[in-house]
DNA sequence: GTAATACCTAAACCTGACTTTAGGTCAAGG
DNA sequence: CCTTGACCTAAAGTCAGGTTTAGGTATTAC
């Protein structure tokens, strides 16, 4: 059993974002003694999780139910399930979109790299998409950037 | 050239938004006629690199610095190239955190795909990491999921 | 001539995830 | 006894990136 400074001090979390996560539900079973909050291994498990499902953009109410559920038992395994299923095909088009964002950034160095080694602009630009080399074209194609 | 209204069309962007743009700086050189915005060439091309630069997960202050830097002309390519490579860095560190994260999720649906379908918690948590099946073992690895 | 549109501004409001503030309880140490 | 430190609460403040509101001007449509 830890105090809310004991947890503090092991998660390097501010005392403040503890109580915070306490009231908007994140620790459905905490104890407490005599109003002094009193966490036990489930609740530093719980941070663990916290933690990650904050990692994979989860807002603080979709934590929430999570923590709900975890607490109603197996019958919510599906709905944990679908959650986690919904969660991933949210990554996997974030990623995809940074991924296209990345190239933009890759295509706007190699322009600006030539531009600062003395290049002009008006033939840099006129050589687009054309004449760009190989291992820019590809960013280029991707990111359609300009 | 063109109202805000007609490119709020093209856009898909509320008015709203454009005039907040405009008045965070993003539009450095954009004309009036009698008080009211006149959208050249110029600004549609700075709608679209804004598009860019905020997939790339850039706040306005930047983008409006960058802007600012393309009003000032070729001695700021060296400066202009700098903030795409820092932008570069961070978005692959980015994209990296966020596949760790994928990875925790694809655990977490494999874990709840097996307690879904009937398995026991404390057998399936026994049998974690060592009797993990290949393909999840890797997931788990770059997760550290629980 | 008046009503509907499209434009303008400043300023208030919104959301999410915290942080800060102000004020209060309680136990241990000097 | 009284101060220090760790805990508690409710409520207000912060930040980004907009959105909404309230009030005003100017042009076009009937």
């Amino acid at each position: 059993m830890y105090t809310i400074g004991q947890v503090s001090e092991m998660f390097g979390l501010p005392t403040s974002t503890l109580r915070y996560y306490d009231k908007q539900g994140l620790f459905p079973g905490l104890e407490r003694a005599s109003g002094i909050r009193r966490f036990s291994d489930t609740e530093l498990e719980a941070l663990r999780v916290i933690e990650c499902l904050k990692k994979a953009g989860m807002e603080i109410k979709d934590i929430r139910l999570f923590m709900e559920w975890c607490a109603e038992g197996p019958s919510t395994y599906p709905k944990r399930k679908a959650m986690f299923e919904e969660r991933k095909a949210h990554m996997e088009s974030e990623i995809a979109n940074m991924n296209r964002a990345l190239d933009m950034l890759k295509y706007k160095c190699w322009f600006y790299e030539q531009l600062s080694q003395g290049d002009n602009e008006a033939e840099l630009r006129a050589m687009i998409p054309d004449g760009l080399p190989e291992e820019i074209k590809k960013a280029y194609e991707n990111a359609h950037a300009r």
